[in-house]
DNA sequence: AGTGCTGAGTACGGCAGCGTACAAAAAAGT
DNA sequence: ACTTTTTTGTACGCTGCCGTACTCAGCACT
Protein backbone atom coordinates (compact mmCIF):
# COMPACT_ATOMS: atom_id res chain seq x y z
CA UNK A 1 0.00 0.00 0.00
CA UNK A 2 1.86 2.77 -1.37
CA UNK A 3 1.19 6.13 0.27
CA UNK A 4 1.45 9.76 -0.25
CA UNK A 5 5.01 10.56 0.61
CA UNK A 6 4.97 13.66 2.58
CA UNK A 7 2.79 12.06 4.75
CA UNK A 8 5.05 9.35 5.50
CA UNK A 9 7.58 11.75 6.13
CA UNK A 10 5.95 13.28 8.95
CA UNK A 11 5.27 10.31 10.24
CA UNK A 12 8.79 8.79 10.07
CA UNK A 13 9.42 11.77 12.45
CA UNK A 14 7.74 9.85 15.35
CA UNK A 15 10.26 7.24 15.05
CA UNK A 16 13.19 7.31 17.16
CA UNK A 17 15.41 5.26 14.65
CA UNK A 18 14.45 7.00 11.35
CA UNK A 19 14.42 10.70 13.45
CA UNK A 20 17.84 10.30 13.80
CA UNK A 21 18.77 9.25 10.61
CA UNK A 22 20.74 12.02 8.59
CA UNK A 23 18.81 13.44 5.50
CA UNK A 24 20.74 11.85 3.00
CA UNK A 25 19.56 8.41 5.00
CA UNK A 26 16.57 8.80 5.44
CA UNK A 27 16.17 10.11 1.36
CA UNK A 28 16.95 6.56 0.82
CA UNK A 29 14.53 4.66 2.89
CA UNK A 30 11.55 7.30 2.46
CA UNK A 31 10.70 6.23 -1.29
CA UNK A 32 10.54 2.51 -0.04
CA UNK A 33 8.11 2.82 3.07
CA UNK A 34 5.02 1.99 3.29
CA UNK A 35 2.93 1.91 6.74
CA UNK A 36 0.82 -0.98 7.96
CA UNK A 37 -1.60 -1.18 10.83
CA UNK A 38 -1.84 -4.21 13.39
CA UNK A 39 -3.70 -5.56 16.80
CA UNK A 40 -2.65 -7.21 19.48
CA UNK A 41 -0.92 -10.63 19.26
CA UNK A 42 -0.53 -10.23 15.29
CA UNK A 43 3.35 -11.27 14.57
CA UNK A 44 5.32 -9.13 12.74
CA UNK A 45 5.88 -11.69 10.37
CA UNK A 46 7.46 -12.19 7.04
CA UNK A 47 4.69 -12.61 5.09
CA UNK A 48 2.79 -10.05 5.98
CA UNK A 49 2.97 -8.69 3.18
CA UNK A 50 4.92 -10.22 -0.14
CA UNK A 51 8.28 -10.62 1.09
CA UNK A 52 10.04 -10.39 4.07
CA UNK A 53 9.85 -6.95 5.72
CA UNK A 54 11.57 -4.75 8.30
CA UNK A 55 9.54 -2.70 10.14
CA UNK A 56 10.07 0.37 12.39
CA UNK A 57 7.19 1.19 15.06
CA UNK A 58 5.34 4.20 15.07
CA UNK A 59 2.70 3.39 17.88
CA UNK A 60 3.11 -0.13 18.69
CA UNK A 61 5.33 -1.97 21.04
CA UNK A 62 6.01 -5.49 20.56
CA UNK A 63 7.84 -8.38 22.52
CA UNK A 64 10.73 -10.20 21.09
CA UNK A 65 10.83 -13.98 21.65
CA UNK A 66 12.76 -16.99 20.52
CA UNK A 67 10.46 -18.25 17.93
CA UNK A 68 8.64 -20.90 19.67
CA UNK A 69 9.86 -20.91 22.77
CA UNK A 70 7.84 -18.44 25.50
CA UNK A 71 10.58 -16.49 27.29
CA UNK A 72 10.49 -13.06 26.11
CA UNK A 73 13.87 -11.25 25.30
CA UNK A 74 12.70 -7.64 24.60
CA UNK A 75 10.69 -4.51 24.20
CA UNK A 76 11.10 -2.53 20.74
CA UNK A 77 8.91 0.64 20.44
CA UNK A 78 8.80 4.01 18.49
CA UNK A 79 12.22 4.24 19.52
CA UNK A 80 13.37 1.27 16.80
CA UNK A 81 12.66 -1.70 14.85
CA UNK A 82 11.96 -5.14 14.48
CA UNK A 83 13.41 -7.63 11.57
CA UNK A 84 17.12 -6.08 11.45
CA UNK A 85 18.92 -9.64 10.91
CA UNK A 86 17.20 -10.51 7.78
CA UNK A 87 19.56 -7.19 6.53
CA UNK A 88 22.61 -9.13 7.39
CA UNK A 89 20.68 -11.76 4.28
CA UNK A 90 22.18 -15.13 5.72
CA UNK A 91 18.13 -16.17 4.26
CA UNK A 92 18.04 -18.09 7.56
CA UNK A 93 14.76 -17.55 8.84
CA UNK A 94 15.26 -15.13 11.38
CA UNK A 95 14.96 -17.20 15.19
CA UNK A 96 13.84 -14.47 17.05
CA UNK A 97 10.06 -13.46 16.20
CA UNK A 98 8.16 -10.11 17.51
CA UNK A 99 4.54 -9.94 18.88
CA UNK A 100 2.36 -7.29 18.57
CA UNK A 101 1.43 -5.91 22.48
CA UNK A 102 -1.56 -3.63 22.14
CA UNK A 103 -4.11 -3.02 20.16
CA UNK A 104 -4.37 0.46 17.84
CA UNK A 105 -0.54 0.19 16.54
CA UNK A 106 0.88 0.80 13.40
CA UNK A 107 4.57 0.51 11.97
CA UNK A 108 6.27 1.81 8.64
CA UNK A 109 7.50 -1.39 6.25
CA UNK A 110 10.18 -1.54 4.43
CA UNK A 111 11.00 -4.64 2.12
CA UNK A 112 14.34 -6.64 3.13
CA UNK A 113 16.06 -6.40 -0.52
CA UNK A 114 15.40 -2.22 -0.33
CA UNK A 115 16.94 -1.93 3.43
CA UNK A 116 19.50 -4.35 2.10
CA UNK A 117 20.13 -2.04 -0.73
CA UNK A 118 20.28 1.10 1.08
CA UNK A 119 22.66 0.04 4.17
CA UNK A 120 25.34 -1.56 1.42
CA UNK A 121 24.80 1.87 -0.42
CA UNK A 122 25.31 4.04 2.93
CA UNK A 123 27.82 3.21 6.16
CA UNK A 124 26.09 5.95 8.03
CA UNK A 125 22.78 3.98 7.75
CA UNK A 126 24.49 0.84 8.59
CA UNK A 127 25.96 2.00 11.77
CA UNK A 128 22.73 4.12 12.67
CA UNK A 129 21.98 0.28 12.60
CA UNK A 130 24.65 -1.17 14.47
CA UNK A 131 23.68 1.69 17.03
CA UNK A 132 19.87 0.78 17.31
CA UNK A 133 20.68 -3.17 17.96
CA UNK A 134 24.06 -1.87 20.69
CA UNK A 135 21.25 -0.33 22.56
CA UNK A 136 19.70 -3.90 22.12
CA UNK A 137 22.42 -5.65 23.36
CA UNK A 138 21.84 -3.36 26.56
CA UNK A 139 18.31 -4.04 27.34
CA UNK A 140 19.13 -8.28 27.46
CA UNK A 141 22.21 -8.39 28.94
CA UNK A 142 20.83 -6.18 31.86
CA UNK A 143 17.51 -8.76 31.33
CA UNK A 144 19.79 -11.31 32.25
CA UNK A 145 22.00 -9.17 35.40
CA UNK A 146 17.95 -9.05 36.91
CA UNK A 147 17.54 -12.70 36.59
CA UNK A 148 21.02 -13.27 38.44
CA UNK A 149 20.71 -10.83 41.31
CA UNK A 150 17.51 -9.13 41.18
CA UNK A 151 13.95 -10.17 42.53
CA UNK A 152 10.72 -11.04 40.23
CA UNK A 153 9.44 -8.12 41.84
CA UNK A 154 12.34 -6.07 40.32
CA UNK A 155 11.64 -7.56 36.89
CA UNK A 156 8.49 -6.83 36.93
CA UNK A 157 8.55 -3.41 37.96
CA UNK A 158 11.67 -2.76 34.42
CA UNK A 159 9.25 -4.43 32.27
CA UNK A 160 6.10 -2.58 33.12
CA UNK A 161 8.45 0.21 32.80
CA UNK A 162 10.20 -0.15 29.67
CA UNK A 163 6.62 -0.60 28.19
CA UNK A 164 5.29 2.62 29.91
CA UNK A 165 8.06 4.72 28.19
CA UNK A 166 7.13 3.10 24.69
CA UNK A 167 3.17 3.76 25.17
CA UNK A 168 0.98 7.10 24.93
CA UNK A 169 -0.90 7.16 28.91
CA UNK A 170 -0.26 5.05 31.66
CA UNK A 171 -2.40 2.21 31.19
CA UNK A 172 -0.97 -0.73 30.02
CA UNK A 173 -3.21 -2.97 27.87
CA UNK A 174 -1.65 -6.38 29.77
CA UNK A 175 -3.20 -9.92 31.24
CA UNK A 176 -1.50 -11.50 34.48
CA UNK A 177 -1.19 -14.00 32.50
CA UNK A 178 0.58 -12.27 29.33
CA UNK A 179 3.23 -11.00 31.68
CA UNK A 180 4.18 -14.20 33.18
CA UNK A 181 4.74 -15.79 29.87
CA UNK A 182 7.26 -12.75 28.60
CA UNK A 183 9.02 -12.69 32.27
CA UNK A 184 9.38 -16.37 32.38
CA UNK A 185 7.49 -17.06 35.35
CA UNK A 186 3.90 -18.34 37.04
CA UNK A 187 1.04 -16.63 36.51
CA UNK A 188 0.40 -16.66 39.66
CA UNK A 189 3.54 -14.92 40.71
CA UNK A 190 2.69 -12.45 38.79
CA UNK A 191 -0.68 -11.86 40.55
CA UNK A 192 0.86 -11.93 43.76
CA UNK A 193 3.98 -9.23 42.91
CA UNK A 194 1.39 -6.98 41.76
CA UNK A 195 -0.58 -7.09 44.64
CA UNK A 196 2.40 -6.26 46.38
CA UNK A 197 2.88 -3.28 44.58
CA UNK A 198 -0.43 -1.82 44.32
CA UNK A 199 -0.02 -2.48 48.31
CA UNK A 200 2.90 0.12 48.02
CA UNK A 201 0.41 2.44 45.47
CA UNK A 202 2.43 2.03 42.09
CA UNK A 203 -0.01 0.78 40.57
CA UNK A 204 -3.61 -0.51 39.89
CA UNK A 205 -5.13 -3.48 38.46
CA UNK A 206 -8.42 -3.97 36.02
CA UNK A 207 -9.18 -6.86 34.23
CA UNK A 208 -6.16 -6.81 31.59
CA UNK A 209 -5.22 -3.39 32.14
CA UNK A 210 -2.52 -1.74 34.98
CA UNK A 211 -2.48 2.07 35.46
CA UNK A 212 0.57 2.94 36.77
CA UNK A 213 0.36 5.52 39.09
CA UNK A 214 3.72 6.23 41.23
CA UNK A 215 7.04 5.85 38.06
CA UNK A 216 9.46 7.43 40.77
CA UNK A 217 8.60 4.47 43.05
CA UNK A 218 8.90 1.79 40.53
CA UNK A 219 11.52 2.85 39.40
CA UNK A 220 13.22 2.45 42.86
CA UNK A 221 11.77 -0.78 42.70
CA UNK A 222 13.18 -1.52 39.42
CA UNK A 223 17.14 -0.09 40.38
CA UNK A 224 19.45 -0.17 37.45
CA UNK A 225 18.27 -2.92 35.08
CA UNK A 226 15.67 -0.66 33.90
CA UNK A 227 17.92 2.75 34.42
CA UNK A 228 20.63 1.26 32.31
CA UNK A 229 19.34 0.03 29.16
CA UNK A 230 16.73 3.06 28.57
CA UNK A 231 19.82 5.37 29.06
CA UNK A 232 20.90 3.34 25.72
CA UNK A 233 17.61 3.80 23.95
CA UNK A 234 17.37 7.15 25.41
CA UNK A 235 18.36 9.16 22.28
CA UNK A 236 15.95 7.62 20.24
CA UNK A 237 12.65 7.31 23.02
CA UNK A 238 10.83 10.18 23.65
CA UNK A 239 11.34 9.79 27.80
CA UNK A 240 8.51 10.19 29.94
CA UNK A 241 7.67 12.50 32.89
CA UNK A 242 10.36 15.69 33.18
CA UNK A 243 13.76 15.56 33.78
CA UNK A 244 14.42 12.02 33.80
CA UNK A 245 17.76 11.49 32.99
CA UNK A 246 18.85 13.82 35.39
CA UNK A 247 17.36 11.76 38.25
CA UNK A 248 18.64 8.63 37.45
CA UNK A 249 21.66 8.24 39.19
CA UNK A 250 19.61 9.70 42.18
CA UNK A 251 17.14 7.32 42.17
CA UNK A 252 19.19 4.25 42.20
CA UNK A 253 21.47 5.79 44.42
CA UNK A 254 18.17 5.95 46.86
CA UNK A 255 17.28 2.26 46.19
CA UNK A 256 21.33 0.83 46.33
CA UNK A 257 20.66 -1.40 43.58
CA UNK B 1 40.22 -14.75 2.91
CA UNK B 2 42.59 -12.01 3.11
CA UNK B 3 45.94 -12.79 2.78
CA UNK B 4 48.92 -11.00 3.39
CA UNK B 5 52.90 -11.97 3.40
CA UNK B 6 53.15 -9.67 6.46
CA UNK B 7 53.06 -10.91 9.73
CA UNK B 8 49.92 -9.55 10.74
CA UNK B 9 48.21 -10.66 7.31
CA UNK B 10 48.81 -14.42 8.41
CA UNK B 11 47.38 -13.60 11.66
CA UNK B 12 44.48 -11.93 10.66
CA UNK B 13 43.27 -15.38 9.46
CA UNK B 14 42.78 -16.86 13.03
CA UNK B 15 40.30 -14.15 13.79
CA UNK B 16 37.05 -14.93 12.87
CA UNK B 17 35.86 -11.43 12.00
CA UNK B 18 39.04 -11.07 9.98
CA UNK B 19 39.09 -13.73 7.87
CA UNK B 20 34.89 -13.25 7.22
CA UNK B 21 36.35 -9.58 6.08
CA UNK B 22 35.95 -8.84 1.93
CA UNK B 23 39.27 -7.66 0.69
CA UNK B 24 38.84 -4.43 0.25
CA UNK B 25 37.53 -4.29 3.92
CA UNK B 26 40.42 -6.23 5.28
CA UNK B 27 42.84 -3.42 3.55
CA UNK B 28 41.38 -0.70 5.12
CA UNK B 29 42.06 -2.05 8.74
CA UNK B 30 45.50 -4.19 8.39
CA UNK B 31 47.63 -0.99 8.35
CA UNK B 32 46.25 -0.29 11.12
CA UNK B 33 46.82 -3.43 13.22
CA UNK B 34 49.22 -3.85 16.18
CA UNK B 35 48.86 -7.08 18.44
CA UNK B 36 49.06 -7.11 21.70
CA UNK B 37 49.75 -9.74 24.11
CA UNK B 38 47.35 -10.47 27.74
CA UNK B 39 47.33 -12.71 30.59
CA UNK B 40 44.92 -14.00 32.60
CA UNK B 41 42.82 -11.50 34.16
CA UNK B 42 43.82 -8.61 32.14
CA UNK B 43 41.02 -6.43 31.50
CA UNK B 44 41.03 -5.67 27.28
CA UNK B 45 40.47 -2.06 28.37
CA UNK B 46 40.49 1.49 26.67
CA UNK B 47 43.83 2.66 27.97
CA UNK B 48 46.01 -0.15 27.14
CA UNK B 49 47.92 2.02 24.43
CA UNK B 50 46.91 5.52 24.05
CA UNK B 51 43.98 5.96 23.03
CA UNK B 52 40.62 3.38 23.32
CA UNK B 53 41.12 0.08 21.24
CA UNK B 54 39.41 -2.73 19.79
CA UNK B 55 40.65 -5.96 19.94
CA UNK B 56 40.22 -8.50 17.59
CA UNK B 57 40.88 -11.72 19.41
CA UNK B 58 43.37 -14.36 17.81
CA UNK B 59 44.34 -16.97 21.18
CA UNK B 60 42.45 -15.64 23.91
CA UNK B 61 39.25 -15.60 25.39
CA UNK B 62 37.47 -12.95 26.99
CA UNK B 63 34.28 -12.65 29.36
CA UNK B 64 31.88 -9.95 29.01
CA UNK B 65 30.38 -8.06 31.92
CA UNK B 66 28.86 -4.97 33.27
CA UNK B 67 31.60 -2.65 34.49
CA UNK B 68 31.44 -3.44 38.53
CA UNK B 69 28.61 -5.57 38.05
CA UNK B 70 29.35 -10.01 38.46
CA UNK B 71 27.24 -11.37 36.45
CA UNK B 72 28.63 -12.91 33.46
CA UNK B 73 26.67 -11.86 29.70
CA UNK B 74 28.81 -13.71 27.27
CA UNK B 75 32.09 -14.85 25.88
CA UNK B 76 33.70 -14.00 23.03
CA UNK B 77 36.95 -15.64 21.17
CA UNK B 78 38.93 -16.00 18.45
CA UNK B 79 35.38 -15.57 16.42
CA UNK B 80 35.08 -12.26 16.77
CA UNK B 81 35.81 -8.71 19.05
CA UNK B 82 35.33 -5.96 21.75
CA UNK B 83 35.14 -2.65 22.40
CA UNK B 84 32.77 -2.73 19.00
CA UNK B 85 30.78 -0.24 20.73
CA UNK B 86 32.84 2.86 20.93
CA UNK B 87 32.72 2.57 17.10
CA UNK B 88 29.46 3.91 17.48
CA UNK B 89 31.18 7.14 19.45
CA UNK B 90 28.48 8.31 22.14
CA UNK B 91 31.69 8.98 23.76
CA UNK B 92 30.67 7.80 26.95
CA UNK B 93 32.50 5.01 28.20
CA UNK B 94 31.73 1.49 27.60
CA UNK B 95 29.42 -0.25 30.19
CA UNK B 96 30.53 -3.04 29.02
CA UNK B 97 34.30 -4.40 29.76
CA UNK B 98 36.10 -7.24 28.48
CA UNK B 99 38.07 -9.79 30.92
CA UNK B 100 40.71 -12.08 29.50
CA UNK B 101 39.79 -15.53 30.84
CA UNK B 102 43.40 -17.53 30.47
CA UNK B 103 46.77 -17.35 30.19
CA UNK B 104 49.17 -17.18 26.94
CA UNK B 105 46.22 -15.45 24.77
CA UNK B 106 46.76 -12.27 22.54
CA UNK B 107 45.18 -10.14 20.03
CA UNK B 108 45.04 -7.40 17.25
CA UNK B 109 44.35 -4.14 18.36
CA UNK B 110 43.07 -1.00 16.18
CA UNK B 111 42.51 2.41 17.60
CA UNK B 112 38.81 3.54 17.64
CA UNK B 113 39.64 6.30 15.82
CA UNK B 114 40.87 4.19 12.83
CA UNK B 115 38.00 2.05 13.26
CA UNK B 116 35.83 4.47 13.06
CA UNK B 117 37.30 6.42 10.12
CA UNK B 118 37.10 2.44 8.14
CA UNK B 119 33.36 2.06 9.05
CA UNK B 120 32.30 5.28 7.89
CA UNK B 121 34.18 4.55 4.54
CA UNK B 122 32.90 0.73 4.12
CA UNK B 123 29.16 -0.07 4.59
CA UNK B 124 30.00 -3.69 3.77
CA UNK B 125 32.68 -3.13 6.73
CA UNK B 126 29.70 -1.87 9.08
CA UNK B 127 27.42 -4.70 7.99
CA UNK B 128 30.48 -6.94 8.86
CA UNK B 129 30.54 -5.46 12.65
CA UNK B 130 26.58 -5.97 12.79
CA UNK B 131 26.84 -9.56 11.69
CA UNK B 132 29.43 -9.96 14.68
CA UNK B 133 26.87 -7.90 17.16
CA UNK B 134 24.04 -9.77 15.67
CA UNK B 135 25.67 -13.46 16.96
CA UNK B 136 26.35 -11.69 19.78
CA UNK B 137 22.73 -10.82 20.73
CA UNK B 138 21.61 -14.70 20.13
CA UNK B 139 24.50 -15.63 22.38
CA UNK B 140 22.58 -13.08 25.17
CA UNK B 141 18.95 -14.13 24.21
CA UNK B 142 20.03 -18.11 24.95
CA UNK B 143 21.58 -17.08 27.74
CA UNK B 144 18.33 -15.23 28.81
CA UNK B 145 16.44 -18.60 27.90
CA UNK B 146 18.24 -20.83 29.67
CA UNK B 147 18.01 -18.79 33.18
CA UNK B 148 14.30 -18.99 32.84
CA UNK B 149 14.37 -22.59 31.35
CA UNK B 150 16.82 -24.33 32.03
CA UNK B 151 18.65 -25.63 35.60
CA UNK B 152 22.22 -24.64 36.58
CA UNK B 153 23.76 -27.68 35.24
CA UNK B 154 22.18 -26.99 31.66
CA UNK B 155 23.73 -23.11 31.90
CA UNK B 156 26.97 -24.74 33.64
CA UNK B 157 27.42 -27.31 30.42
CA UNK B 158 26.35 -24.70 27.58
CA UNK B 159 29.27 -22.36 29.52
CA UNK B 160 32.07 -24.76 29.39
CA UNK B 161 30.91 -25.73 25.63
CA UNK B 162 31.12 -21.92 24.55
CA UNK B 163 34.58 -21.65 26.07
CA UNK B 164 35.77 -25.18 24.69
CA UNK B 165 35.07 -23.92 21.62
CA UNK B 166 37.37 -20.48 21.61
CA UNK B 167 40.05 -22.67 23.05
CA UNK B 168 43.01 -24.96 21.85
CA UNK B 169 42.75 -28.56 23.37
CA UNK B 170 40.46 -30.12 25.93
CA UNK B 171 41.65 -28.33 29.26
CA UNK B 172 39.66 -25.19 30.19
CA UNK B 173 41.76 -23.15 33.13
CA UNK B 174 39.42 -21.85 35.37
CA UNK B 175 38.08 -22.46 38.87
CA UNK B 176 35.21 -23.44 40.48
CA UNK B 177 34.95 -19.90 41.58
CA UNK B 178 35.25 -18.07 38.29
CA UNK B 179 32.40 -20.06 37.10
CA UNK B 180 30.25 -19.28 39.90
CA UNK B 181 30.65 -15.79 39.45
CA UNK B 182 30.42 -15.89 35.71
CA UNK B 183 27.31 -17.81 35.86
CA UNK B 184 25.95 -15.47 38.52
CA UNK B 185 25.31 -18.71 41.49
CA UNK B 186 27.36 -19.95 44.61
CA UNK B 187 30.76 -21.23 44.12
CA UNK B 188 29.03 -24.63 45.78
CA UNK B 189 26.94 -25.07 43.36
CA UNK B 190 29.06 -24.84 40.68
CA UNK B 191 31.46 -27.35 42.50
CA UNK B 192 28.43 -29.92 43.04
CA UNK B 193 27.46 -29.75 39.30
CA UNK B 194 30.54 -30.70 38.28
CA UNK B 195 30.87 -33.34 40.69
CA UNK B 196 27.49 -34.55 38.88
CA UNK B 197 29.04 -34.01 35.37
CA UNK B 198 32.06 -35.96 36.61
CA UNK B 199 29.86 -39.06 37.76
CA UNK B 200 28.49 -38.70 34.27
CA UNK B 201 31.88 -38.95 32.90
CA UNK B 202 31.51 -35.76 30.88
CA UNK B 203 34.67 -34.24 32.20
CA UNK B 204 37.30 -34.13 35.55
CA UNK B 205 38.68 -31.72 37.44
CA UNK B 206 41.95 -30.60 38.99
CA UNK B 207 42.99 -28.03 40.97
CA UNK B 208 42.08 -24.98 38.36
CA UNK B 209 41.71 -27.27 35.62
CA UNK B 210 38.56 -28.92 33.99
CA UNK B 211 39.08 -31.17 31.22
CA UNK B 212 36.18 -31.89 29.23
CA UNK B 213 35.88 -35.86 27.65
CA UNK B 214 32.30 -36.04 26.70
CA UNK B 215 31.25 -33.71 24.50
CA UNK B 216 28.56 -35.07 22.98
CA UNK B 217 27.05 -35.71 26.34
CA UNK B 218 27.99 -32.19 27.54
CA UNK B 219 25.57 -30.83 24.38
CA UNK B 220 22.77 -33.17 25.25
CA UNK B 221 22.87 -31.41 28.69
CA UNK B 222 23.09 -28.17 27.74
CA UNK B 223 20.68 -28.93 25.24
CA UNK B 224 19.24 -25.51 22.47
CA UNK B 225 21.00 -22.77 24.86
CA UNK B 226 24.36 -24.11 23.21
CA UNK B 227 23.36 -24.87 19.73
CA UNK B 228 21.62 -22.29 18.71
CA UNK B 229 24.20 -19.12 19.35
CA UNK B 230 26.89 -21.89 18.30
CA UNK B 231 24.98 -21.80 14.96
CA UNK B 232 24.84 -18.18 14.94
CA UNK B 233 28.70 -17.69 15.39
CA UNK B 234 29.84 -20.67 13.50
CA UNK B 235 30.24 -19.51 10.24
CA UNK B 236 33.04 -17.22 12.04
CA UNK B 237 34.45 -19.44 14.45
CA UNK B 238 36.44 -22.86 14.18
CA UNK B 239 34.07 -25.30 15.01
CA UNK B 240 35.41 -28.35 17.71
CA UNK B 241 35.16 -31.88 16.65
CA UNK B 242 33.54 -33.27 13.08
CA UNK B 243 29.92 -32.60 11.74
CA UNK B 244 29.24 -30.38 14.68
CA UNK B 245 26.66 -28.79 12.45
CA UNK B 246 25.14 -31.64 11.08
CA UNK B 247 23.81 -33.31 13.98
CA UNK B 248 22.97 -30.06 16.13
CA UNK B 249 19.45 -31.10 15.59
CA UNK B 250 20.14 -35.21 16.08
CA UNK B 251 21.51 -33.52 19.70
CA UNK B 252 18.61 -31.66 20.45
CA UNK B 253 16.02 -34.02 19.48
CA UNK B 254 17.59 -36.90 21.81
CA UNK B 255 17.82 -34.18 24.76
CA UNK B 256 14.15 -33.04 24.33
CA UNK B 257 14.82 -29.88 25.09
C1' DA C 1 -31.45 -14.32 31.19
C1' DG C 2 -28.52 -17.97 30.05
C1' DT C 3 -24.09 -19.79 28.53
C1' DG C 4 -19.24 -19.81 27.89
C1' DC C 5 -14.77 -17.98 28.11
C1' DT C 6 -11.04 -15.49 29.58
C1' DG C 7 -8.75 -13.27 33.40
C1' DA C 8 -7.83 -13.06 38.28
C1' DG C 9 -7.59 -14.78 43.33
C1' DT C 10 -5.82 -18.22 46.27
C1' DA C 11 -3.79 -22.41 48.21
C1' DC C 12 -0.26 -26.11 49.31
C1' DG C 13 3.48 -29.16 48.90
C1' DG C 14 8.00 -29.36 46.74
C1' DC C 15 12.58 -28.22 45.36
C1' DA C 16 16.49 -25.81 43.30
C1' DG C 17 19.55 -22.81 44.53
C1' DC C 18 20.91 -19.41 48.28
C1' DG C 19 23.72 -17.66 52.32
C1' DT C 20 26.76 -18.91 55.44
C1' DA C 21 30.21 -21.37 57.49
C1' DC C 22 34.08 -24.26 58.38
C1' DA C 23 37.79 -27.42 57.17
C1' DA C 24 40.91 -29.88 54.18
C1' DA C 25 44.00 -29.97 50.31
C1' DA C 26 47.03 -27.96 46.95
C1' DA C 27 49.97 -24.42 45.45
C1' DA C 28 52.81 -20.36 46.23
C1' DG C 29 55.77 -17.53 48.75
C1' DT C 30 59.77 -16.92 52.27
C1' DA D 1 60.43 -26.48 56.30
C1' DC D 2 57.21 -23.20 57.41
C1' DT D 3 53.59 -19.92 56.57
C1' DT D 4 50.17 -17.84 53.62
C1' DT D 5 46.95 -17.89 49.98
C1' DT D 6 44.03 -20.05 46.84
C1' DT D 7 41.02 -23.64 45.59
C1' DT D 8 37.97 -27.21 46.68
C1' DG D 9 34.83 -30.30 49.68
C1' DT D 10 30.81 -30.43 52.40
C1' DA D 11 26.98 -29.26 55.48
C1' DC D 12 22.43 -27.10 57.18
C1' DG D 13 18.61 -24.28 57.30
C1' DC D 14 16.13 -20.98 54.50
C1' DT D 15 13.21 -18.97 50.87
C1' DG D 16 11.61 -17.60 46.43
C1' DC D 17 9.53 -19.50 42.98
C1' DC D 18 7.49 -23.64 40.82
C1' DG D 19 3.66 -26.96 39.44
C1' DT D 20 -0.81 -27.83 39.95
C1' DA D 21 -5.38 -27.10 40.83
C1' DC D 22 -9.61 -25.18 41.97
C1' DT D 23 -12.81 -21.13 42.45
C1' DC D 24 -14.76 -16.87 41.40
C1' DA D 25 -15.58 -12.54 38.75
C1' DG D 26 -16.05 -9.88 34.66
C1' DC D 27 -17.30 -9.66 29.82
C1' DA D 28 -19.18 -11.38 25.23
C1' DC D 29 -22.30 -13.71 22.55
C1' DT D 30 -27.04 -15.59 21.65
Amino acid sequence: MPHDTSEIGAIGASNGFLAGLKQADWDLLQPCLSHVRFKSGDRLADDTLGGPLIFFHVSLVACLQFTRQRSGLGLVGREGLVGWSAVLGDGSPDEVEATVLMDGGWALAISVEDMQRACLSSATLSLALLRFVQSYTSQLGWMIRARDRGSFKQRLCAWLLMLHDRVDGDFLQVTHGGLATQLGVRRASVTDALHVLEGEFCLRCQRGIICLTDRPQLRRNAGLSYETPRMAAGQAMPLKGAALMADARGVCEVANV
